[in-house]
DNA sequence: CACCGAGTATGGTCAGACCATACTTTAGGA
DNA sequence: TCCTAAAGTATGGTCTGACCATACTCGGTG
């Protein structure tokens, strides 16, 4: 017969109360949802199927959930979209649902991309070729993360601010989408990343990489900063290209 | 004292557990979980405390679960993260946590990227000019979707057969990430598309560059590809330029 | 006024029960 | 022998009610 659909499960009806709630509502990050209690009681479902709904709502980083009482307790609205897009990639990265080309791919586009806009940004702000004149914490983060290279003694921690670097970048381009699937992407890979550093074994021609696009970027040359992500990339991973 | 972090709940020793059982034990789409009792006692918590982990994975389009008995019951592994990627920009979308102008500015560097690899892929192919190439559903899929908007009578209509032309596009690049986070934009940002379509009143000019992208593509323009987005969403979106 | 303890509302967890579903097995009959 | 219908059973879906740990709130006490 019809009812091809599987017949909604509470839960389901609880999350787009809460999702209707939001927008009707007019809700906004910090402020709080029912308790589950209440909330179980309000739409005719037990507390376990409220609790399955903010298991997603905190999955998909829309809500924090605190115990205990007062102003900070129960499940308050939030927005980190970051963890759950690194959840979500390092998953379908471990079931090889996405092969490594398709990922080293997409983080080309977005390293490119950023670059471009960060270098723009630093020209808009500062006609004049004077270095350090990123608004954002970027260039902070940037020369923090360079130095912090320096000293790296692990593959591990050059990764690590590796990391802190290429994400820098992508927060000085005024994105916080982009910045967001940038840090999930370069967190959902860090092993392979390891693994590539591991492969290389010196990494002087890396870091010889980052001081290039440090400067391209800080100059405000895109198009250095386009040509310089892209090298390095290559540098990181001849095998793809 | 020490325990900053705060203890880790049931739920999340469970979802650990199983990720180091797909990573481990070489888990691919398509096997099955132990069940949701059986999965409890083994990892001494309560039904409850899996069932919440489970959805979490179901959130994170990892598994699937099905009632019933048989080959097919249970929660099986799986890899849609299409949905995870929609829900979650939909929602940082409805707590305005992102501005239209950052999604629509992401949506530009994966159109153009998207239709420059798409003309390429066209060109690896198929050296020679002629029409209709390439190897995937993307010609098909964009040609119908071409047809069904000049049939499309309301803006939704409209929009419904615009998101799966473009979406053919990123998916005609052979990059499944990239043509995931476009078909997860599209849809988080129907509302707004159907928004643009009824200020701009006659699709005409967006119907005329539907053909123009359709054309650079299939005739592995790569260059002209690209700047047929890009006038393409200048179009759509005026303002924003 | 400062401190400390009882009260209480919150999320976190558990045990156990029941339902709906859908395959598996078995008994019955053609 | 073969087909069909009924019984069996394992699965997820839901609910109830209880208890714990936490952390604020309030009131009493020094």
């Amino acid at each position: 017969m019809a009812d091809k659909a599987r017949r909604t499960r509470a839960f389901e009806e609880v999350l787009l109360q809460v999702e209707r709630r939001i927008s009707d509502d007019g809700l906004r990050v910090g402020d709080r949802l029912p308790g589950e209690r209440q909330l179980a009681e309000q739409l005719k479902v037990s507390r376990a199927s409220v609790r399955e709904a903010l298991r997603v709502l905190e999955t998909l980083g829309v809500v924090s959930s605190q115990a205990g009482r007062g102003p900070d307790a129960g499940a308050i609205l939030t927005s980190r979209p970051d963890s759950a897009l690194t959840d979500l990639l390092r998953l379908s990265l471990g079931l090889s649902s996405l092969s490594l080309r398709e990922v080293i791919d997409t983080r080309l586009m977005l390293e490119r991309w950023s670059a471009e806009q960060a270098a723009q940004a630093v020209r808009r702000t500062s006609p004049d070729p004077s270095p350090g004149a990123l608004s954002a914490s970027g260039p902070d983060a940037m020369t923090r993360a360079i130095g912090a290279m320096e000293a790296a003694a692990t593959a591990e921690e050059f990764v690590e601010h590796d990391i802190a670097f290429h994400v820098a970048i992508a927060e000085a381009s005024g994105n916080r989408l982009v910045a967001a699937v940038m840090r999930a992407l370069r967190d959902a890979m860090r092993r392979y990343a390891i693994e590539a550093v591991d492969r290389l074994g010196d990494t002087s021609v890396l870091r010889e990489d980052h001081h290039r696009i440090h400067n391209t970027i800080t100059s405000g040359d895109a198009a250095g900063a386009i040509d310089a992500v892209t090298t390095h990339l290559a540098h990181a991973y001849p095998e793809l290209f």
